[in-house]
DNA sequence: GCCGACAGTAACCATTGGTAACCAGTGACT
DNA sequence: AGTCACTGGTTACCAATGGTTACTGTCGGC
């Protein structure tokens, strides 16, 4: 599991966890997970709901988590073509840390960017 | 609070929380609101502790949470020169988030490197 | 025959993350 | 007096990443 055979510990550098932080962490994959909760979804419904993302990066992001066992990509063969992303169990198990971290973001973002403001003003 | 005066919503593509978001998001960020829980930390101890990051690179994420809020950055007029970084409340309040995630990142680790091989073996 | 929907890809540019080297100020050591 | 090291950075530079715009292929409908 951890390769140097300790326990998983974010707060070793040497830990794969810190790679792990790196995927969550990732500007598009919460909003991915947070949007494929209700269920499948489509690449083009994605993008919209998502907003400001270009397609080659929502590509990179929906790749690189399929890779990482968060979400199956499921290539229907029709025309037009039909491709669903899902969340795997594991990805689901994502969204409870997800769901803490959007909560402190809305909470908290009056005073994140009053603190931006007095700062910029001040210097 | 909100510009468009809507609540809070980080599903609005157009919402402010998306700016916190990407903050919190951020791979040092994290890594430095863990260090800095027990107490105050100087640069180059925090450095040390973190491992692996550049010292522009943590100069920038400290400026950037020292703006938004989330810690002081206390200059002691000592010689040899001593910079002391800290928390602040609103900084502490992202603990538990945080502890979420990293949390989810150490009990999961195992899950996301297995399912990374098998899609690398496999094609 | 042309248009549009879908799910991307290709080519290109800009921003960022990261590296290595260097700096100022002071005290201690020789 | 000269040199060393410690601290908390800065500067110049480079590579990787993120992002934008344009384009592709296939099919049904007009």
């Amino acid at each position: 599991m951890v390769t140097n055979g300790a326990a998983p510990d974010v707060t070793n550098p040497d830990c794969p966890t810190r790679v792990v932080l790196d995927r969550i962490g990732d500007r598009w994959t919460t909003l991915v997970v947070l949007f494929l909760e209700p269920g499948p979804m489509r690449f083009t419904k994605l993008r919209g709901a998502i907003g400001g993302v270009a397609p080659k990066v929502l590509t990179q992001t929906l790749r690189a988590m399929e890779r990482d066992g968060l979400l199956t990509r499921t290539v229907h063969a029709e025309v037009p073509p039909r491709v669903d992303y899902e969340l795997t169990d594991l990805g689901r198990s994502l969204l409870a840390p997800i769901r803490a971290v959007t909560a402190w973001a809305e909470r908290h973002v009056g005073e994140v960017l009053d603190a931006r403001d007095r700062y910029d003003r001040a210097g």
